[in-house]
DNA sequence: CCAATATATGAACATACGCTCAGATATTGG
DNA sequence: CCAATATCTGAGCGTATGTTCATATATTGG
């Protein structure tokens, strides 16, 4: 079965030069012009954190609204059609995400998204998978 | 407790206008250059599939590791020093959210991303988070 | 044909996550 | 102060997900 068991040793060989791996080796180089160096694993989970909270309809849909406007919890969640303990929750990741700020008035908390990276971000992939 | 069940009437009422929910409601109206309209459930489902597929480290170091060359599953395995078992689950999702492409030869398979939309997101989200 | 190599796949297990429910905290009005 | 409103939070439940393990498929060499 698996003829090459987890090897702490050997890895991190392939760099910006062809890695020596396998019985016989192709080394294709389809990109050229590539000089960039390969996510580190504690890169790689920061990064994949970032994506985990854009991975949830419910916070995508709330994503979307204050797109356009800022908007109180109640309000966010009688346009989502949920309770306001479930957006209360994604409003926390979100916010620990920097991907909304907010503003309190009175007894009402106003969010908004936290800046214009945002923004773009949300409409380029929106963009991208409308084709 | 929650003063507002799921009310799958009156939903929808938000949409370019200020939403008139919650006892008082203020207004604030801070992104008036917009006209975006909300995600429905369906587009918001896409996307979050969309983006769950990079929100896992193991397949953003295989992004990462694309993003320089073409690679077969061994050499990438390899690299990232885990079972050729883990990496092909992994280039499964990669494959089915057509972030990837692969091309046959002999016994190889030679992996690398699809297009060139893929490289800039991961370029682009990469740059944000180094902040 | 058969052994070896390279990759793919299904089942199972442990973990992570989103929602609900109950209750806590904070602010306003009487 | 107390009731009502608006939001937040912790525990628990059901489901989804990533890895391992065993096995299957495919290609090459002898």
């Amino acid at each position: 079965m698996n003829h090459r068991l987890p090897m702490p040793a050997r890895a991190k060989s392939a760099k910006k030069t062809a890695p020596d791996v396998c019985t016989e080796h192709h080394a294709p180089a389809s990109h050229p012009d590539a000089k960039i160096p390969p996510l580190t694993l504690v890169e790689s989970q920061r990064m994949g954190e970032f994506f985990a909270v854009l991975a949830d309809p419910t916070r995508l849909r709330l994503v979307s609204l204050l797109a356009s406007d800022e908007f109180c919890v109640c309000d966010l969640a009688s346009s989502l059609s949920m309770t306001e303990s479930a957006i209360s929750h994604q409003l926390r990741a979100l916010r620990a995400a920097r991907l909304v700020s907010y503003r309190k008035e009175g007894r009402q908390v106003f969010y908004r998204l936290h800046d214009h990276h945002v923004l773009e971000l949300y409409q380029t992939v929106r963009e991208h998978l409308e084709e």
